[in-house]
DNA sequence: TAGAATTATCTTGTCAACAATATTTTTGTT
DNA sequence: AACAAAAATATTGTTGACAAGATAATTCTA
């Protein structure tokens, strides 16, 4: 965190032209390709194409393309790399470069069971230490969660859910497990992407989110637990994750085609 | 991992020699100051140095005394540092460097929390799946781990005693709780380190497991993650965790002094 | 002599060229 | 035409040099 700089160099060095082969790759994360951007820019876009499907899993992400397209060095883009395979969003091969990652269906059902684990005991923390002003908050996020899941901003219902399990977190007051949370939520939406089946979607989760902070406000610990359990258990639920799947994405993945 | 490279190249390159600034700072790591290291060496020298207390709280880690002192491009250093900085074992500070990470008080006991809570659940899934040879091996493990406290081999017993917890892991079988548990676990000594109290130490703990994998193998899923907990709780408690402690190393943070 | 401003030095951040490895294309053989 | 070997290309890994920033030392002023 905190990497800011002022950026924003002369634009006016009207040197090297992207490739034609970077060029045609850039289409693929679809960017004005202006102003050059700093690294944790780089790092929200790609991980923002990763999520819209953009990015397939399996996509290469070769290093001098996204220099070229994002008009930064190879040693930013690099250290971009890095970060997303810290947080398995992309999987580094050793001087076979950068794929976009594509779990595995046990690694899918880790990631919810951890979830399940680390949820549980922020509830429980908040549970424990709520005061009036948080649950207030919190009511007010549920509301405006309902609100735009009612006009159809699904985009900003599912950043409001996402804020608000972060919220709890932050109740929760334990910077470890919100580092943890942080972690798995960056995870989540790949997962989501690649096995989502019958597409009842999150439209639930509002209801849920409710009745967990029903059972916070009502300082009954074990009641909050259990409705965050069954929260992410329904989640979970929602998705293909059965054996015979066959790992759709990672046929692509295997034969190593990036389809353009 | 698995960035393994044949290395040992020619020793008998006699070109530059450390400026003695440099041999001065790698007299902390101590080292034979022979072939070159790769980099998860390099990490690991560094992760021992930290947790051995031959590099306090605070030290800066200077990129060109590293890579003179383990005969690496600077880049390398950088890399390591990065993956430190992940593991929150050093603090990097945009154009400052990096420094021995120094917990706060806070952070500790968050650290604590966050083990119970992903303990908790190791252990519950052990509980719920383990086959009698695991089981045996987790006897074997305890069993060696007494025998090294009795023969007084303190090093070998913790050691054993953080191979406990990973197994534990490693039966589980959830590969993300798997990960955490190591960052907990990477992180864990520091703490120890900077706020240890009185010596009790982990003479405790052998029971404590044995505790533990009793409660396992009679499939009490409760016990046993009642007994992970207050294993964890009493580590915890023998730490000075207390507010008025005054964060002891903070200081040398604060001025930054580096003593040699 | 104490403190502030300036200069000098040191440290990190950035970059472009080179080396090593992997991938693709071409060529030759059966 | 299908397969294998070899060359050509492309991509990642490494290195050293330079720029930007921070720290330490010096000089100047009150």
């Amino acid at each position: 965190m905190a990497l800011r700089r002022s950026g924003t160099a002369s634009p006016s060095a009207a040197g090297a032209q992207p490739t034609s082969a970077a060029r045609r790759r850039a289409s693929t994360v679809r960017k004005p390709a202006s102003a050059r951007v700093n690294e944790d820019e780089i790092y929200q876009r790609i991980y923002a194409a990763v999520l819209d499907h953009r990015l397939q899993p399996g996509t290469k992400l070769k290093e001098v393309a996204l220099a070229e397209l994002f008009r930064a060095n190879r040693n930013v883009i690099r250290k971009v790399l890095m970060r997303l395979a810290y947080n398995r969003l992309v999987a580094l091969r050793p001087n076979r470069g950068a794929v976009v990652a594509s779990p595995s269906v046990e690694e899918s059902r880790d990631l919810f069971a951890a979830r399940r684990a680390v949820e549980a005991a922020i509830v429980d923390a908040v549970t424990c230490k709520i005061a009036p002003p948080e649950a207030k908050a919190l009511r007010a996020l549920t509301a405006s969660e309902r609100d735009a899941y009612r006009r159809g901003e699904l985009r900003k219902a599912l950043k409001l859910s996402l804020k608000f399990h972060q919220q709890l977190a932050a109740i929760a007051g334990n910077g470890v497990l919100g580092e943890f949370l942080d972690q798995l939520i960056a995870r989540t939406p790949l997962v989501v992407l690649a096995y989502r089946g019958r597409g009842t979607d999150t439209a639930c989760s509002i209801d849920q989110h409710s009745q967990i902070v029903d059972a916070i406000v009502g300082s009954d610990a074990a009641k909050a637990v259990a409705a965050m359990t069954s929260h992410l258990q329904s989640l979970e639920d929602q998705l293909d994750l059965n054996d015979n799947a066959e790992t759709p994405t990672d046929l692509g993945t295997l034969f190593d085609v990036d389809e353009d």
